[in-house]
RNA sequence: CGGGGCGUAGCGCAGCCUGGUAGCGCAUCUGCUUUGGGAGCAGAGGGUCGCAAGUUCGAAUCUUGCCGCCCCGACCA
Protein backbone atom coordinates (compact mmCIF):
# COMPACT_ATOMS: atom_id res chain seq x y z
CA UNK A 1 0.00 0.00 0.00
CA UNK A 2 1.36 3.20 -1.07
CA UNK A 3 0.84 5.78 2.02
CA UNK A 4 0.32 8.64 -0.30
CA UNK A 5 -3.14 6.73 -1.27
CA UNK A 6 -3.47 5.25 1.91
CA UNK A 7 -6.32 6.60 5.04
CA UNK A 8 -3.97 6.93 7.68
CA UNK A 9 -4.85 9.97 10.14
CA UNK A 10 -2.29 10.01 12.07
CA UNK A 11 -2.03 12.89 15.34
CA UNK A 12 1.25 14.36 16.52
CA UNK A 13 -0.79 15.17 19.79
CA UNK A 14 -2.11 13.46 22.41
CA UNK A 15 -6.28 13.70 22.27
CA UNK A 16 -7.26 14.73 25.84
CA UNK A 17 -10.04 12.04 26.29
CA UNK A 18 -6.96 9.03 26.09
CA UNK A 19 -5.63 7.89 29.47
CA UNK A 20 -3.72 4.74 28.84
CA UNK A 21 -1.03 3.63 26.10
CA UNK A 22 -3.41 1.84 24.23
CA UNK A 23 -6.40 4.40 23.74
CA UNK A 24 -3.72 7.07 23.13
CA UNK A 25 -1.61 4.75 20.81
CA UNK A 26 -4.46 3.72 18.65
CA UNK A 27 -6.07 7.52 18.39
CA UNK A 28 -2.64 8.44 17.39
CA UNK A 29 -1.83 5.87 15.23
CA UNK A 30 -5.28 6.32 13.35
CA UNK A 31 -6.81 2.90 13.98
CA UNK A 32 -9.89 4.04 15.38
CA UNK A 33 -12.05 7.26 16.15
CA UNK A 34 -14.27 7.12 18.98
CA UNK A 35 -18.31 7.86 17.42
CA UNK A 36 -20.16 8.07 20.96
CA UNK A 37 -19.04 6.59 24.15
CA UNK A 38 -17.72 2.94 23.95
CA UNK A 39 -18.02 3.05 19.96
CA UNK A 40 -15.32 3.33 17.60
CA UNK A 41 -15.16 2.94 14.17
CA UNK A 42 -12.27 1.16 12.80
CA UNK A 43 -10.07 2.58 10.67
CA UNK A 44 -8.22 0.87 8.05
CA UNK A 45 -4.73 0.23 10.12
CA UNK A 46 -6.96 -0.48 12.89
CA UNK A 47 -8.95 -3.02 11.13
CA UNK A 48 -5.92 -4.52 9.72
CA UNK A 49 -4.70 -5.53 13.20
CA UNK A 50 -8.39 -6.64 14.34
CA UNK A 51 -8.62 -9.26 11.06
CA UNK A 52 -5.41 -10.20 12.11
CA UNK A 53 -6.25 -11.16 15.39
CA UNK A 54 -9.93 -12.75 13.67
CA UNK A 55 -8.02 -14.47 11.58
CA UNK A 56 -5.68 -16.55 14.10
CA UNK A 57 -8.72 -16.78 16.38
CA UNK A 58 -10.37 -18.63 13.67
CA UNK A 59 -7.19 -20.72 12.48
CA UNK A 60 -6.87 -22.53 16.48
CA UNK A 61 -10.88 -22.88 16.67
CA UNK A 62 -10.59 -24.58 13.62
CA UNK A 63 -7.65 -26.66 14.55
CA UNK A 64 -9.08 -27.48 17.87
CA UNK A 65 -12.16 -28.70 15.96
CA UNK A 66 -14.74 -26.13 15.96
CA UNK A 67 -17.05 -24.93 13.67
CA UNK A 68 -17.69 -21.55 12.25
CA UNK A 69 -21.22 -20.24 11.73
CA UNK A 70 -22.48 -16.46 12.08
CA UNK A 71 -25.38 -15.29 14.08
CA UNK A 72 -26.95 -12.02 13.73
CA UNK A 73 -25.83 -8.86 16.14
CA UNK A 74 -30.54 -8.50 16.89
CA UNK A 75 -32.49 -10.95 18.41
CA UNK A 76 -35.81 -11.35 19.55
CA UNK A 77 -36.72 -10.70 23.32
CA UNK A 78 -38.59 -13.93 23.08
CA UNK A 79 -36.08 -16.08 22.83
CA UNK A 80 -34.44 -14.47 26.09
CA UNK A 81 -37.66 -15.01 27.74
CA UNK A 82 -37.31 -18.55 27.20
CA UNK A 83 -34.30 -18.62 29.25
CA UNK A 84 -35.88 -15.81 31.88
CA UNK A 85 -32.57 -13.87 30.79
CA UNK A 86 -34.44 -11.13 29.28
CA UNK A 87 -35.28 -9.97 32.91
CA UNK A 88 -32.43 -10.91 34.50
CA UNK A 89 -30.16 -9.23 32.32
CA UNK A 90 -30.37 -5.75 33.48
CA UNK A 91 -29.92 -2.42 32.07
CA UNK A 92 -27.14 -3.37 30.35
CA UNK A 93 -28.84 -5.16 27.70
CA UNK A 94 -29.86 -2.44 24.83
CA UNK A 95 -33.06 -3.39 24.31
CA UNK A 96 -35.03 -2.42 20.99
CA UNK A 97 -38.15 -2.14 19.55
CA UNK A 98 -39.09 -2.52 15.83
CA UNK A 99 -41.66 -0.90 13.26
CA UNK A 100 -44.20 -3.58 14.93
CA UNK A 101 -43.37 -2.77 18.53
CA UNK A 102 -41.87 -6.04 18.90
CA UNK A 103 -39.29 -6.36 21.53
CA UNK A 104 -35.74 -6.59 19.99
CA UNK A 105 -32.23 -6.84 21.43
CA UNK A 106 -28.42 -6.58 20.29
CA UNK A 107 -27.04 -9.36 21.66
CA UNK A 108 -24.55 -8.84 24.20
CA UNK A 109 -23.75 -12.65 23.77
CA UNK A 110 -25.77 -15.79 21.91
CA UNK A 111 -25.98 -19.10 24.53
CA UNK A 112 -30.18 -18.37 23.54
CA UNK A 113 -29.82 -18.01 20.27
CA UNK A 114 -27.09 -20.71 19.32
CA UNK A 115 -28.81 -23.42 22.05
CA UNK A 116 -32.40 -22.47 19.95
CA UNK A 117 -30.82 -23.59 16.59
CA UNK A 118 -29.05 -26.59 17.92
CA UNK A 119 -32.09 -28.13 19.11
CA UNK A 120 -33.69 -27.85 16.14
CA UNK A 121 -31.11 -29.60 14.23
CA UNK A 122 -29.62 -32.44 16.43
CA UNK A 123 -31.41 -35.07 18.28
CA UNK A 124 -29.21 -37.96 18.87
CA UNK A 125 -25.93 -38.63 20.85
CA UNK A 126 -23.94 -40.20 17.82
CA UNK A 127 -24.21 -36.27 16.56
CA UNK A 128 -22.04 -35.10 19.62
CA UNK A 129 -20.05 -33.50 20.28
CA UNK A 130 -20.41 -30.32 18.42
CA UNK A 131 -18.88 -26.81 19.14
CA UNK A 132 -20.05 -23.76 17.15
CA UNK A 133 -18.16 -20.88 17.06
CA UNK A 134 -18.45 -17.27 15.50
CA UNK A 135 -16.99 -14.18 15.72
CA UNK A 136 -19.81 -11.33 16.08
CA UNK A 137 -20.22 -7.73 17.27
CA UNK A 138 -21.73 -7.48 20.63
CA UNK A 139 -22.98 -4.87 22.69
CA UNK A 140 -23.32 -4.38 26.49
CA UNK A 141 -24.76 -1.01 27.77
CA UNK A 142 -21.47 -0.64 29.68
CA UNK A 143 -22.34 1.20 33.20
CA UNK A 144 -18.68 3.12 32.30
CA UNK A 145 -16.75 2.42 29.28
CA UNK A 146 -13.59 3.19 29.30
CA UNK A 147 -9.65 2.62 28.37
CA UNK A 148 -10.95 2.95 24.42
CA UNK A 149 -12.00 -0.65 22.82
CA UNK A 150 -10.86 -2.05 26.33
CA UNK A 151 -14.06 -1.87 27.66
CA UNK A 152 -16.22 -0.58 24.44
CA UNK A 153 -19.50 -1.32 25.02
CA UNK A 154 -19.63 -2.31 21.17
CA UNK A 155 -17.62 -4.79 20.46
CA UNK A 156 -16.13 -7.90 18.81
CA UNK A 157 -16.21 -11.49 20.51
CA UNK A 158 -15.20 -14.58 19.57
CA UNK A 159 -17.99 -16.76 21.33
CA UNK A 160 -18.25 -20.51 21.40
CA UNK A 161 -20.72 -23.51 22.35
CA UNK A 162 -20.13 -26.76 23.12
CA UNK A 163 -22.73 -29.42 23.35
CA UNK A 164 -22.02 -32.74 24.20
CA UNK A 165 -24.11 -35.94 25.94
CA UNK A 166 -22.31 -35.83 29.20
CA UNK A 167 -20.34 -33.82 31.54
CA UNK A 168 -17.17 -35.91 30.95
CA UNK A 169 -17.62 -34.98 26.96
CA UNK A 170 -18.25 -31.43 27.93
CA UNK A 171 -14.75 -31.84 29.98
CA UNK A 172 -13.08 -32.93 27.58
CA UNK A 173 -14.32 -29.81 25.07
CA UNK A 174 -13.28 -28.03 27.55
CA UNK A 175 -9.57 -28.57 27.86
CA UNK A 176 -9.56 -28.82 24.13
CA UNK A 177 -10.74 -24.69 24.37
CA UNK A 178 -8.25 -24.06 27.02
CA UNK A 179 -5.44 -25.29 25.49
CA UNK A 180 -6.26 -23.80 21.88
CA UNK A 181 -6.48 -20.48 23.76
CA UNK A 182 -3.22 -20.87 25.22
CA UNK A 183 -1.93 -21.13 21.61
CA UNK A 184 -3.93 -18.21 20.31
CA UNK A 185 -2.65 -15.93 22.73
CA UNK A 186 0.92 -16.98 22.20
CA UNK A 187 0.43 -17.09 18.69
CA UNK A 188 -0.57 -13.20 19.09
CA UNK A 189 2.87 -12.61 20.86
CA UNK A 190 0.88 -12.54 24.10
CA UNK A 191 1.61 -14.54 27.65
CA UNK A 192 -1.99 -15.66 28.71
CA UNK A 193 -2.04 -17.06 31.99
CA UNK A 194 -5.14 -19.02 33.11
CA UNK A 195 -6.69 -18.20 36.26
CA UNK A 196 -9.65 -19.99 37.86
CA UNK A 197 -12.45 -17.83 37.80
CA UNK A 198 -16.08 -17.80 39.61
CA UNK A 199 -18.50 -20.82 38.06
CA UNK A 200 -21.34 -19.48 39.68
CA UNK A 201 -24.05 -21.76 41.11
CA UNK A 202 -22.42 -24.61 38.65
CA UNK A 203 -19.48 -24.67 40.93
CA UNK A 204 -16.49 -27.11 39.90
CA UNK A 205 -13.20 -25.80 38.58
CA UNK A 206 -14.71 -25.68 34.98
CA UNK A 207 -14.04 -22.05 34.42
CA UNK A 208 -10.87 -20.01 33.94
CA UNK A 209 -10.00 -16.69 32.37
CA UNK A 210 -7.19 -15.72 30.53
CA UNK A 211 -4.76 -13.15 31.74
CA UNK A 212 -2.07 -10.97 29.98
CA UNK A 213 0.04 -8.95 32.28
CA UNK A 214 -0.15 -5.27 32.00
CA UNK A 215 0.38 -2.17 34.30
CA UNK A 216 -2.87 -0.57 33.13
CA UNK A 217 -5.07 -3.98 33.73
CA UNK A 218 -8.39 -3.87 35.08
CA UNK A 219 -8.02 -6.35 38.10
CA UNK A 220 -5.23 -7.56 40.06
CA UNK A 221 -3.55 -10.42 39.75
CA UNK A 222 -1.98 -12.84 41.88
CA UNK A 223 0.40 -16.13 40.66
CA UNK A 224 3.29 -17.99 40.62
CA UNK A 225 5.88 -16.93 38.57
CA UNK A 226 6.59 -19.97 36.18
CA UNK A 227 3.04 -19.39 34.77
CA UNK A 228 4.23 -16.55 32.33
CA UNK A 229 6.90 -18.28 30.70
CA UNK A 230 5.50 -21.78 30.42
CA UNK A 231 5.57 -23.44 27.01
CA UNK A 232 2.98 -24.01 25.21
CA UNK A 233 1.78 -26.95 22.64
CA UNK A 234 3.42 -26.78 19.59
CA UNK A 235 1.83 -27.29 15.95
CA UNK A 236 2.48 -31.18 16.37
CA UNK A 237 -0.64 -30.67 19.16
CA UNK A 238 -2.85 -33.42 18.83
CA UNK A 239 -6.27 -32.56 20.15
CA UNK A 240 -7.95 -35.86 20.37
CA UNK A 241 -4.58 -36.65 22.66
CA UNK A 242 -4.82 -36.44 26.36
CA UNK A 243 -4.27 -32.77 27.11
CA UNK A 244 -4.73 -33.04 30.98
CA UNK A 245 -1.10 -33.09 31.20
CA UNK A 246 -1.06 -29.30 29.85
CA UNK A 247 -4.25 -28.34 31.82
CA UNK A 248 -2.71 -29.27 35.13
CA UNK A 249 0.45 -27.78 34.56
CA UNK A 250 -1.21 -24.44 34.84
CA UNK A 251 -3.74 -25.19 37.12
CA UNK A 252 -1.85 -26.76 39.85
CA UNK A 253 0.28 -23.81 40.36
CA UNK A 254 -1.53 -20.74 42.46
CA UNK A 255 -3.24 -18.42 39.98
CA UNK A 256 -6.01 -15.87 40.70
CA UNK A 257 -7.55 -12.58 40.32
CA UNK A 258 -8.00 -10.57 42.89
CA UNK A 259 -12.04 -11.96 43.53
CA UNK A 260 -10.52 -15.25 43.63
CA UNK A 261 -7.19 -14.23 45.79
CA UNK A 262 -6.52 -16.23 48.82
CA UNK A 263 -3.78 -14.20 50.31
CA UNK A 264 -3.07 -17.26 53.12
CA UNK A 265 -3.18 -19.95 50.05
CA UNK A 266 -0.49 -17.35 48.00
CA UNK A 267 2.00 -17.14 50.78
CA UNK A 268 1.62 -20.82 52.15
CA UNK A 269 1.61 -22.14 48.02
CA UNK A 270 4.08 -20.27 46.81
CA UNK A 271 7.42 -19.82 47.48
CA UNK A 272 8.45 -15.93 47.95
CA UNK A 273 10.72 -15.43 45.12
CA UNK A 274 7.89 -17.10 42.42
CA UNK A 275 4.73 -14.76 44.20
CA UNK A 276 4.44 -12.24 41.32
CA UNK A 277 1.01 -9.93 42.18
CA UNK A 278 0.72 -7.89 39.28
CA UNK A 279 -2.24 -6.35 37.48
CA UNK A 280 -3.91 -7.96 34.33
CA UNK A 281 -6.14 -7.58 31.06
CA UNK A 282 -9.49 -10.44 31.06
CA UNK A 283 -8.69 -11.30 27.31
CA UNK A 284 -10.68 -15.23 27.07
CA UNK A 285 -12.90 -16.81 29.51
CA UNK A 286 -13.99 -20.02 29.21
CA UNK A 287 -16.75 -21.73 30.98
CA UNK A 288 -19.01 -24.65 31.62
CA UNK A 289 -22.29 -24.60 32.90
CA UNK A 290 -24.04 -27.54 32.14
CA UNK A 291 -27.77 -27.90 31.05
CA UNK A 292 -28.84 -24.63 32.57
CA UNK A 293 -29.47 -23.65 29.14
CA UNK A 294 -30.11 -26.58 27.50
CA UNK A 295 -32.69 -27.21 30.04
CA UNK A 296 -34.57 -23.90 30.42
CA UNK A 297 -34.91 -24.31 26.00
CA UNK A 298 -36.00 -28.31 25.46
CA UNK A 299 -32.12 -29.01 24.05
CA UNK A 300 -32.43 -32.66 24.46
CA UNK A 301 -30.14 -35.11 22.93
CA UNK A 302 -31.17 -38.88 22.75
CA UNK A 303 -28.46 -41.32 24.38
CA UNK A 304 -27.46 -44.60 23.47
CA UNK A 305 -30.18 -46.07 25.69
CA UNK A 306 -32.74 -44.05 23.92
CA UNK A 307 -33.37 -41.32 27.05
CA UNK A 308 -33.35 -37.77 26.43
CA UNK A 309 -31.22 -35.91 28.48
CA UNK A 310 -30.35 -32.27 28.29
CA UNK A 311 -27.11 -31.28 26.45
CA UNK A 312 -24.20 -30.83 28.69
CA UNK A 313 -22.77 -27.56 27.23
CA UNK A 314 -19.76 -24.77 27.97
CA UNK A 315 -19.19 -21.54 26.43
CA UNK A 316 -15.93 -19.93 25.68
CA UNK A 317 -15.05 -16.13 24.90
CA UNK A 318 -12.61 -13.94 23.18
CA UNK A 319 -12.28 -10.43 23.05
CA UNK A 320 -11.33 -9.60 19.49
CA UNK A 321 -11.39 -6.10 19.88
CA UNK A 322 -9.82 -6.28 22.91
CA UNK A 323 -7.11 -7.83 21.68
CA UNK A 324 -5.93 -4.74 19.83
CA UNK A 325 -5.58 -2.35 23.13
CA UNK A 326 -4.39 -5.36 24.90
CA UNK A 327 -1.05 -6.44 22.48
CA UNK A 328 -0.72 -2.40 22.42
CA UNK A 329 -0.73 -2.33 26.03
CA UNK A 330 1.54 -5.31 26.27
CA UNK A 331 4.14 -3.76 23.34
CA UNK A 332 4.97 -0.78 22.86
CA UNK A 333 7.56 2.11 23.80
CA UNK A 334 7.83 5.53 24.23
CA UNK A 335 7.74 6.30 20.31
CA UNK A 336 4.57 4.03 19.31
CA UNK A 337 3.34 0.68 19.12
CA UNK A 338 5.44 -2.55 18.41
CA UNK A 339 3.09 -4.87 17.03
CA UNK A 340 4.15 -8.93 16.96
CA UNK A 341 4.55 -10.03 13.65
CA UNK A 342 2.05 -11.90 13.67
CA UNK A 343 -0.45 -9.19 14.12
CA UNK A 344 0.99 -6.14 12.84
CA UNK A 345 -0.99 -4.74 10.04
CA UNK A 346 1.88 -4.60 7.63
CA UNK A 347 4.89 -6.47 8.06
CA UNK A 348 7.61 -3.50 6.46
CA UNK A 349 6.78 0.10 6.27
CA UNK A 350 9.32 1.22 3.36
CA UNK A 351 10.51 4.85 3.74
CA UNK A 352 11.71 6.99 0.95
CA UNK A 353 13.77 9.10 2.46
CA UNK A 354 13.85 11.37 -0.94
CA UNK A 355 10.54 11.45 -2.84
CA UNK A 356 11.07 13.06 -6.37
CA UNK A 357 14.83 12.01 -6.22
CA UNK A 358 14.69 9.76 -9.50
CA UNK A 359 17.42 7.24 -8.14
CA UNK A 360 15.40 7.12 -4.79
CA UNK A 361 12.25 6.38 -6.22
CA UNK A 362 13.47 4.14 -8.39
CA UNK A 363 14.97 2.22 -5.53
CA UNK A 364 11.92 2.44 -3.65
CA UNK A 365 9.95 1.14 -7.04
CA UNK A 366 11.66 -1.61 -7.42
CA UNK A 367 12.16 -2.76 -3.36
CA UNK A 368 7.88 -2.70 -3.13
CA UNK A 369 7.91 -4.50 -6.44
CA UNK A 370 9.64 -7.54 -4.69
CA UNK A 371 8.30 -7.19 -1.71
CA UNK A 372 4.64 -7.39 -3.25
CA UNK A 373 6.23 -10.45 -4.86
CA UNK A 374 7.33 -12.24 -1.90
CA UNK A 375 3.79 -11.72 -0.53
CA UNK A 376 5.13 -9.38 2.21
CA UNK A 377 2.44 -6.56 3.15
CA UNK A 378 4.37 -3.21 3.02
CA UNK A 379 3.04 0.21 3.40
CA UNK A 380 5.24 2.52 1.15
CA UNK A 381 5.94 5.75 2.48
CA UNK A 382 5.96 7.87 -0.90
CA UNK A 383 4.64 11.07 0.44
CA UNK A 384 6.94 14.17 0.49
CA UNK A 385 7.19 14.52 3.56
CA UNK A 386 10.40 15.13 5.61
CA UNK A 387 12.76 12.18 6.91
CA UNK A 388 11.91 13.40 10.50
CA UNK A 389 8.49 13.41 10.18
CA UNK A 390 8.12 9.85 8.44
CA UNK A 391 10.23 8.23 10.79
CA UNK A 392 8.21 9.68 13.61
CA UNK A 393 4.85 8.21 11.98
CA UNK A 394 6.80 4.90 11.17
CA UNK A 395 7.82 4.25 15.14
CA UNK A 396 4.35 5.46 15.77
CA UNK A 397 2.25 2.58 13.73
CA UNK A 398 5.06 0.30 14.61
CA UNK A 399 5.50 -1.94 11.63
CA UNK A 400 8.06 -4.88 12.66
CA UNK A 401 10.32 -3.66 10.04
CA UNK A 402 11.34 -0.48 8.43
CA UNK A 403 12.90 -0.01 5.33
CA UNK A 404 14.81 3.14 4.66
CA UNK A 405 16.25 4.24 1.67
CA UNK A 406 17.59 7.73 0.65
CA UNK A 407 20.09 8.91 -1.34
CA UNK A 408 23.11 8.57 0.92
CA UNK A 409 22.82 5.11 1.25
CA UNK A 410 22.34 4.67 -2.27
CA UNK A 411 25.53 5.91 -3.32
CA UNK A 412 27.22 3.14 -1.72
CA UNK A 413 24.74 0.40 -2.55
CA UNK A 414 22.88 0.04 0.69
CA UNK A 415 19.50 0.57 2.33
CA UNK A 416 19.16 0.85 6.04
CA UNK A 417 16.87 -1.94 7.78
CA UNK A 418 15.53 -1.20 11.27
CA UNK A 419 13.62 -3.85 13.37
CA UNK A 420 11.28 -1.59 15.38
CA UNK A 421 11.40 -3.94 18.31
CA UNK A 422 15.12 -4.23 19.09
CA UNK A 423 15.64 -0.70 17.54
CA UNK A 424 18.58 -2.39 15.54
CA UNK A 425 19.50 -0.87 12.83
CA UNK A 426 21.84 -2.48 9.60
CA UNK A 427 22.66 -1.14 6.36
CA UNK A 428 22.59 -3.59 3.90
CA UNK A 429 22.32 -4.43 0.39
CA UNK A 430 18.92 -4.18 -0.72
CA UNK A 431 19.06 -7.48 -1.57
CA UNK A 432 20.30 -9.10 1.58
CA UNK A 433 17.75 -6.39 3.15
CA UNK A 434 14.84 -8.35 1.39
CA UNK A 435 16.31 -11.77 2.55
CA UNK A 436 16.63 -11.25 6.49
CA UNK A 437 12.72 -9.71 6.00
CA UNK A 438 11.38 -13.05 4.53
CA UNK A 439 13.39 -15.11 6.47
C1' C B 1 -25.73 5.26 39.46
C1' G B 2 -22.61 8.22 43.37
C1' G B 3 -18.22 11.60 43.33
C1' G B 4 -14.91 14.90 40.37
C1' G B 5 -13.74 17.46 35.75
C1' C B 6 -14.30 19.17 30.77
C1' G B 7 -16.95 21.04 26.13
C1' U B 8 -13.75 27.56 22.13
C1' A B 9 -10.71 25.78 14.23
C1' G B 10 -8.74 18.87 12.38
C1' C B 11 -5.49 18.14 17.28
C1' G B 12 -3.58 20.48 21.93
C1' C B 13 -4.95 24.78 24.56
C1' A B 14 -5.63 30.33 26.27
C1' G B 15 -9.61 33.84 26.78
C1' C B 16 -14.58 33.34 31.07
C1' C B 17 -13.32 35.51 37.45
C1' U B 18 -14.02 41.59 36.07
C1' G B 19 -19.66 41.06 29.40
C1' G B 20 -17.73 45.12 24.29
C1' U B 21 -18.30 40.72 18.88
C1' A B 22 -12.37 35.33 19.38
C1' G B 23 -6.67 34.13 19.99
C1' C B 24 -1.93 30.89 20.41
C1' G B 25 0.91 26.33 18.98
C1' C B 26 0.60 22.19 15.75
C1' A B 27 -1.92 20.65 11.30
C1' U B 28 -3.86 22.55 6.24
C1' C B 29 -3.09 25.73 1.52
C1' U B 30 0.54 29.07 -1.58
C1' G B 31 5.60 30.71 -2.47
C1' C B 32 10.85 30.59 -1.48
C1' U B 33 14.87 28.29 1.10
C1' U B 34 15.83 23.63 3.24
C1' U B 35 15.95 18.11 3.32
C1' G B 36 19.02 10.99 7.06
C1' G B 37 14.97 11.51 13.39
C1' G B 38 8.34 15.62 13.70
C1' A B 39 12.66 22.43 9.39
C1' G B 40 12.88 28.15 8.52
C1' C B 41 10.80 32.62 6.51
C1' A B 42 6.63 35.14 4.21
C1' G B 43 1.55 34.96 3.23
C1' A B 44 -3.52 32.62 3.31
C1' G B 45 -7.86 29.81 4.56
C1' G B 46 -10.63 27.60 8.43
C1' G B 47 -14.71 28.72 14.37
C1' U B 48 -23.20 27.74 14.84
C1' C B 49 -17.40 29.41 21.22
C1' G B 50 -21.90 21.74 22.77
C1' C B 51 -27.56 23.04 22.41
C1' A B 52 -31.66 26.01 24.14
C1' A B 53 -33.88 29.72 26.91
C1' G B 54 -33.04 33.95 30.03
C1' U B 55 -30.56 38.67 31.90
C1' U B 56 -28.39 42.87 29.09
C1' C B 57 -27.86 48.18 24.49
C1' G B 58 -24.42 44.05 23.93
C1' A B 59 -23.04 37.08 26.05
C1' A B 60 -17.55 32.48 24.59
C1' U B 61 -17.85 35.27 29.28
C1' C B 62 -23.46 35.97 33.87
C1' U B 63 -28.18 32.64 35.12
C1' U B 64 -31.20 28.23 34.29
C1' G B 65 -32.22 23.75 31.77
C1' C B 66 -30.64 20.02 28.51
C1' C B 67 -26.92 17.17 25.70
C1' G B 68 -22.14 15.10 25.08
C1' C B 69 -17.30 13.46 26.71
C1' C B 70 -13.35 12.13 30.31
C1' C B 71 -11.55 10.44 35.23
C1' C B 72 -12.37 7.69 40.27
C1' G B 73 -15.76 3.78 42.51
C1' A B 74 -19.37 -0.83 42.43
C1' C B 75 -19.93 -4.72 37.35
C1' C B 76 -17.71 -7.25 32.74
C1' A B 77 -15.02 -10.29 26.54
Amino acid sequence: MRLSRYFLPTLKENPAEAQIPSHRLMLRAGMVRQTAAGIYAWLPLGLAVLRKIEAIVRDEQRRAGAIELLMPTLQSADLWRQSGRYDAYGPEMLRIKDRHERDMLFGPTNEEMITEIFKGAVKSYRDLPRNLFHIQWKFRDEIRPRFGVMRGREFLMKDGYSFDIDVEGARRAYRKMFVAYLRSFERMGLKAIPMAADTGPIGGDMSHEFIILAETGESAVFCHRDLVDMPVPGDDLDYEGDLTPVIDARTTLYAATDEKHDAARFAAEVPADKQLSARGIEVGHIFFFGTKYSEAMGCVIAGSDGKEVPAQMGSYGIGVSRLVGAIIEASHDEAGIVWPEAVAPFRVGLINLKSGDAETDAACEDLYAKLAALGIDTLYDDTDERAGAKFSNMDLIGLPWQLVVGPRGLKSGTVELKNRASGERVELSPEAALAKIAS
